[in-house]
RNA sequence: GCCCGGGUGGCGGAACUGGUAGACGCAAGGGACUUAAAAUCCCUCAGCUCAUAGUGGCUGUACGAGUUCAAUUCUCGUCCUGGGCACCA
C-alpha cells in the first residue's frame, strides 16, 4: 500500500471544503429540533493555548454528534475581547489597545480554523465592538431607570498595580486575581447592579438545574450564602430611648446570654461613641490600625482577636442588663449590620474575647448531660439544650425557642425575623480605559443623567494616551470627558470615565448570539426564542461563581425587561479540568523547559548550571512554570485530528489532563491504523453493500465482527450522549479496530461469502462513529468508502437489538464468594441449570470438599456462588 | 476551622444499578520482518508463591473496622491529596 496518512493535506482539504459548503452555517428551522452548544468564549491573549483547544474539542464531539443525530445545530465562537492585558499590552510596546486586541482575533481565529471545530463563523462577533456594547449600554440605562443599577460610595478593593477596582471574588486569598498584588482598601464612588434582589431566586433555582454539576451549584449556594435569623435592636445607654444599635444574628435563641457588644471597626457609631471620652484616643488608635489591614489581607487571617473598649453601655432588651460596646478586628463592616450581639457562653469567638478582657459569661444553653459552669468552662457550648437564664423562655429547648423569641422581639418592636445574605451587590465600575464606558453624564445642575438612548452608543474614544498619568486614561481625554447636559444642555457637564467590569459582556453574550447582527434591539426575539436555552455549556470550573452566576442574573434581568422568555440561561454544565504538564525544577535556575534538562545516569542536569533537577509536580500548564505546550507545534507535528484525539482520549473532561508525548504519539498510531485498515480492505469491500440484516444469518468470526459492532454503536453512543465519556467512547472503537485487524489476518474467514458485507458495515461504522472526534480523517476515508455527500451531516448509525446478545456468556462458579471455576453457557439459561453445570464442576466439586452447602446465589449471566 | 471531591498496576485511566478488578492506551521486556534502522506485526506485563506450572494457591482498588453469599462500589473511623469558603455574627 502506497498512501500513507497525511494529516496536513488532509485536515487542509477538508476545512476548505467545509468553509466553501457552509457546513456549519445554523439557521433557525422551526421545523427542526434545535441544539445550542457553547463553550465559553476565549479572551484574545495573542494564542491559542492547549486548555482551549480541550474544551473546544470536548463541545465539538457533542456538536458534531448532535448534527449526525439530525438537530439544528448552533455552535458559535466569538470574543471577550475588553480587559487589562490589552492595556498592559498596551503601555508595553506602545500600540492601541484595540489593534492589539484585533490582530491576536485575527491569529486566533486562523488557529482555531486550522483545528477544524464546527462553528458558525457567521455569528463571531468581538464585545469589544461598539455594535455590541452599545446594547450592554442601553441595558445599563435600563437598569439605571429600574433603580437596578445604583451609585453608592464604598469601600472597595483596590489593586494598586492595575490601578483598578476589583470585585470580591476577584480578590484571591488578599491577591489580585491577576497580577497577584496584595489589594488594599479605597473609598470611591461605584456603580453597582442590584444583584441581591435575585439572591433569593438565584439560590431557589439552584436546584432546579438538575443539568449543572452538583458541586457547581453548591459553590453558588454558599456564595450566596443565605443566613436565617433575626434583627435585634439594642438601645444606648444614654436616657433618650432613640439610639439603638441593631444587630443581625442567627442565634436569638441566646439572645439573654448577650453581655457585650462589638461593633466593627468603620462602624459609624464608633467614632461617635467615644468622642469626647477618656477613651477616644485609644479607640482612634486602633481603628487606624485596624483598618489598615483590610480583611482580605494575609496578614489579617493570622491576627489575634482583639478590641477596645468604646466607653459606652448599650441594654439588652431582654434582660435589661448593662453591655459594655466595644469595638472588634472580628467584627465586619460589610457582614449583616457590622454589629455582632456577643454570647460568650455559646459561641467560641466571643467566648474567647470574654476570657480576654474578662467579660461577664451568662449560660442560657444547658445541655442534658452536664451543668455548665460559666466559672469553669474552657469552650463554648455551641449544641443544642434547655434554655435556662431566658425569663419565660426557660424550659424550653433552645431550637424550639427560635421562632417564639424572633416573634417576641417583633411584638415588643425591637426586632424581627430576619434574612441576610453574604452576597453583595455587583460593583461594576472600573477605572480602566479598555472597557465599555458606562452611559451616565454628571451635570452641575442636573445631578446624576443617563445619556439618552438615541446617543448611544457612548464611543470609548481611539485618541487617547495610555499609562502615560495616573489613574483612568479616560479622565484625562478632555475630548470624552466634556460634554453637554442632555436635560438642561448645560456646558457644564462631564461624562462618568469608568468603565464596565468584563464580566457584564460576558453576562449576555450567549443571548446575543442568537442574533447576533439584529441591528434595532439587543436581542431579536424571534431568533432568541428558538435558540435560548443553551442545550450545553462548557468551560472551565474556575467561573463556577465568577461568570456563571453574573449570566444566571443577567438572564433575569433581560426576562423583566420583555427582551428574552427565558430565566435561566444554561441547561446543562459541563465543567472541564486543566491540562497539566510535570515541571522541571532546578534549586539554582528555577524552572526549567523540558529542553533544558540532561537525562544523566542516576538523576537529570540543569543545562545552564549543572544542578541537580527536580521532577516537579504536575501542575496546571503556565508560562512561568514552563510546561507549555504549544499547539500549532503539536498540530504542525501530528496534525489537528491527532490532537483532538489524544485531549479527548486521555482522561474524562472533568478530570484535569496530564499531558503525555508519548500518549500523543499513540493517539498518532491509532489514527494510523484506522487509516490502514480503510486502504487494505478497500478492494474487499468497495462494491459491497454493508451488512445490515439480523447477525442470526451470519456465522463464526464474521458473526462475532458484526455483534462487535453493534456492541461499539451501543457503547460509544451512550458513552458520548449519556456520559461526556469520550475516553471509553474511543477505546470502544479501538476494540473495534482491534478486531478487524484479526479478521484481516484470518485466512478461514476470507473465504465467507458475507465477508465483504460485514467488514464494509463495520468499518464504516468505525469511520461514523470517530467522525465527531477526528473529522478530517474521518471525512477523507469516508469518500474514499464511496460517499459522496460528506460525513458531518451523515447519518448516526443506530444499534440492533438482536445483535446485543452475546451467542455465549461466562460465568464464573464461585465458592464462599471465591471464583473457583470458569464455564461457557448459553445465556439466559434456567437458574437451576446454572446451580446444576456448577456442581458438577471439578473444580468447584474439590472446594466444597463434601461440605453441607448452605445456599447458592445465582446471577443471570453472571455467576453461581455455592456457599458452603 | 467548615463544606465538597478524589485515592485502583511502572504511568494515564476502565469496571454504568453491590456480582468475574485492571478494558483501552502509554511505558518496559522478549520475538518476527529487515543488510540495518524506522514503520508494522506478535507475545509477556498487579505482587507474592508452588515437589503438582495449572482455568494452581495466597494477597491486592490509601489504611482500619462493619453490613452482605458477594464491596473499587454501601456505612463508620483514620491518613493523604485536590478544590471551594474562611473571623458570616
Amino acid at each position: 500500500m502506497d498512501i500513507k496518512y497525511n494529516p496536513e493535506a488532509i485536515e487542509l482539504k477538508w476545512q476548505k471544503y467545509w468553509e466553501k459548503n457552509k457546513t456549519f452555517k445554523a439557521e433557525k428551522d422551526t421545523n427542526k429540533k434545535k441544539y445550542y452548544l457553547l463553550e465559553m468564549f476565549p479572551y484574545p491573549s495573542g494564542k491559542i493555548h492547549i486548555g482551549h483547544i480541550r474544551n473546544y474539542a470536548i463541545g465539538d464531539v457533542v456538536a458534531r454528534y448532535k448534527r449526525m443525530r439530525g438537530y439544528n445545530v448552533m455552535h458559535p465562537m466569538g470574543w471577550d475581547a475588553f480587559g487589562m492585558p490589552a492595556e498592559n499590552a498596551a503601555i508595553e510596546n506602545n500600540t492601541h489597545p484595540a489593534k492589539w486586541t484585533y490582530s491576536n482575533i485575527e491569529a486566533m481565529r486562523s488557529q482555531l480554523k486550522r483545528v477544524g471545530f464546527s462553528y458558525d463563523w457567521n455569528r463571531e462577533f468581538a464585545t469589544c465592538s461598539p455594535a455590541y456594547y452599545k446594547w450592554e449600554q442601553l441595558l445599563f440605562l435600563k437598569m439605571f431607570k429600574a433603580k437596578m443599577a445604583y451609585r453608592k460610595e464604598s469601600y472597595v478593593n483596590w489593586c494598586q498595580k492595575c490601578q483598578t477596582v476589583l470585585a470580591n471574588e476577584q480578590v484571591e486569598s488578599g491577591a489580585c486575581w491577576r497580577c497577584k498584588e496584595i489589594v488594599s482598601q479605597k473609598k470611591l464612588n461605584q456603580w453597582f447592579f442590584s444583584i441581591t434582589d435575585y439572591a433569593d431566586e438565584l439560590l431557589d433555582c439552584c436546584d432546579k438545574l438538575p443539568g449543572w454539576p452538583p458541586k457547581v451549584t453548591l459553590m453558588q449556594k454558599n456564595w450566596i450564602g443565605k443566613s436565617i435569623g433575626a434583627s435585634i435592636k439594642f438601645f444606648l445607654e444614654d436616657n433618650t430611648k432613640q439610639n439603638y444599635i441593631e444587630v443581625f444574628t442567627t442565634r436569638q435563641d441566646t439572645v439573654f446570654g448577650a453581655t457585650f457588644m462589638c461593633l466593627a471597626p468603620e462602624h459609624p457609631l464608633v467614632e461617635k461613641l467615644s468622642q469626647g471620652t477618656e477613651r477616644q484616643k485609644a479607640v482612634k488608635e486602633f481603628v487606624e490600625k485596624t483598618i489598615k489591614l483590610n480583611r482580605t489581607d494575609k496578614e489579617f487571617e493570622k491576627q489575634e482577636k482583639e478590641g477596645v473598649f468604646t466607653g459606652k453601655y448599650c441594654i439588652n432588651p431582654f434582660t435589661q442588663k448593662k453591655m459594655p460596646i466595644y469595638t472588634a478586628n472580628f467584627a465586619l463592616m460589610e457582614y449583616g449590620t457590622g454589629a455582632v450581639m456577643s454570647v460568650p457562653a455559646h459561641d467560641q469567638r466571643d467566648f474567647d474575647f470574654a476570657k480576654k478582657y474578662n467579660l461577664e459569661i451568662i449560660v442560657v444553653i444547658q445541655p442534658q448531660d452536664e451543668k455548665l459552669n460559666p466559672l469553669t468552662m474552657t469552650q463554648a457550648y455551641t449544641d443544642e439544650g434547655i434554655l435556662i437564664n431566658s425569663g419565660e423562655f426557660n424550659g424550653i429547648k433552645n431550637t424550639d425557642a427560635m421562632e417564639a423569641i424572633a416573634d417576641k422581639l417583633k411584638k415588643d418592636g425591637s426586632g424581627d425575623k430576619k434574612v441576610n445574605f453574604r452576597l453583595r451587590d455587583w460593583g461594576i465600575s472600573r477605572q480602566r480605559y479598555w472597557g465599555a464606558p458606562i452611559p451616565i453624564i454628571y451635570c452641575k445642575k442636573c445631578g446624576i443623567v443617563p445619556v439618552p438612548e438615541k446617543d448611544l452608543p457612548v464611543l470609548l474614544p481611539e485618541d487617547i494616551e495610555i499609562g502615560k498619568k495616573e489613574g483612568s486614561p479616560l479622565q484625562s481625554a478632555a475630548n470624552f470627558k466634556k460634554t453637554k447636559c442632555p436635560q438642561c444642555k448645560s456646558e457644564d457637564a462631564c461624562r462618568e470615565t469608568d468603565t464596565m467590569d468584563t464580566f457584564v459582556e460576558s453576562s449576555w453574550y450567549f443571548e446575543r448570539y442568537c442574533s447576533p447582527n439584529y441591528q434595532k434591539s439587543i436581542i431579536e426575539k424571534e431568533e432568541n426564542n428558538y435558540w435560548m436555552p443553551v442545550d450545553q455549556y462548557i468551560g472551565g470550573v474556575e467561573h463556577a461563581v465568577l461568570h456563571l452566576l453574573y449570566s444566571r442574573y443577567f438572564t433575569r434581568v433581560l426576562n423583566k425587561f420583555g427582551f428574552v422568555n427565558h430565566k435561566e440561561p444554561f441547561t446543562n454544565l459541563l465543567t472541564q479540568g486543566m491540562v497539566c504538564k510535570e515541571t522541571h525544577k532546578c534549586a539554582k535556575c528555577g524552572f526549567l523547559f523540558p529542553e533544558q534538562v540532561k537525562p544523566e545516569k542516576q538523576n537529570k542536569k540543569c543545562a545552564i548550571c549543572g544542578g541537580e533537577v527536580k521532577t516537579g509536580r504536575v501542575e496546571k500548564m503556565s508560562k512561568s512554570k514552563k510546561n507549555v505546550i504549544e499547539p500549532s507545534e503539536l498540530i504542525s507535528e501530528y496534525g489537528a485530528d491527532t490532537t483532538r484525539l489524544f485531549c479527548l482520549f486521555a482522561a474524562p473532561p472533568e478530570r484535569d489532563l496530564e499531558w503525555s508525548k508519548t500518549g500523543v504519539e499513540g493517539s498518532f498510531r491509532f489514527i494510523n491504523r484506522v487509516f490502514r485498515i480503510v486502504y487494505t480492505n478497500i478492494n474487499t469491500i468497495a462494491s459491497a453493500s454493508p451488512y445490515t440484516d439480523t447477525p442470526d444469518k451470519l456465522s463464526g468470526e464474521i458473526k462475532k465482527l458484526y455483534k462487535k459492532t453493534h456492541v461499539t454503536i451501543a457503547r460509544v453512543t451512550n458513552d458520548i450522549e449519556n456520559r461526556f465519556h469520550f475516553n471509553t467512547a474511543i477505546s470502544a472503537v479501538m476494540e473495534l479496530i482491534n478486531e478487524l485487524y484479526l479478521i484481516d489476518d484470518n485466512t478461514n474467514t476470507k473465504k465467507d461469502p458475507n465477508l465483504p458485507k460485514v467488514l464494509k458495515f463495520a468499518i464504516q461504522t468505525a469511520i461514523l462513529l470517530l467522525s465527531p472526534i477526528v473529522p478530517h480523517v474521518c471525512e477523507e476515508l469516508w469518500l474514499v468508502l464511496g460517499h459522496k455527500n460528506g460525513i458531518t451531516n451523515a447519518q448516526w448509525p443506530e444499534y440492533r437489538k438482536d445483535a446485543l446478545t452475546k451467542d455465549q456468556v461466562e460465568i464464573a462458579a464461585q465458592v464462599n464468594g471465591k471464583i473457583r471455576s470458569k464455564f461457557l453457557s448459553e445465556p439466559d439459561i434456567e437458574d437451576e441449570k446454572l446451580k446444576e453445570i456448577a456442581l458438577s464442576d471439578e473444580r468447584v466439586l474439590k472446594f466444597i470438599n463434601n461440605k453441607p452447602i448452605k445456599k447458592i446465589i445465582v446471577v443471570k449471566n453472571k455467576l453461581v456462588n455455592i456457599v458452603i
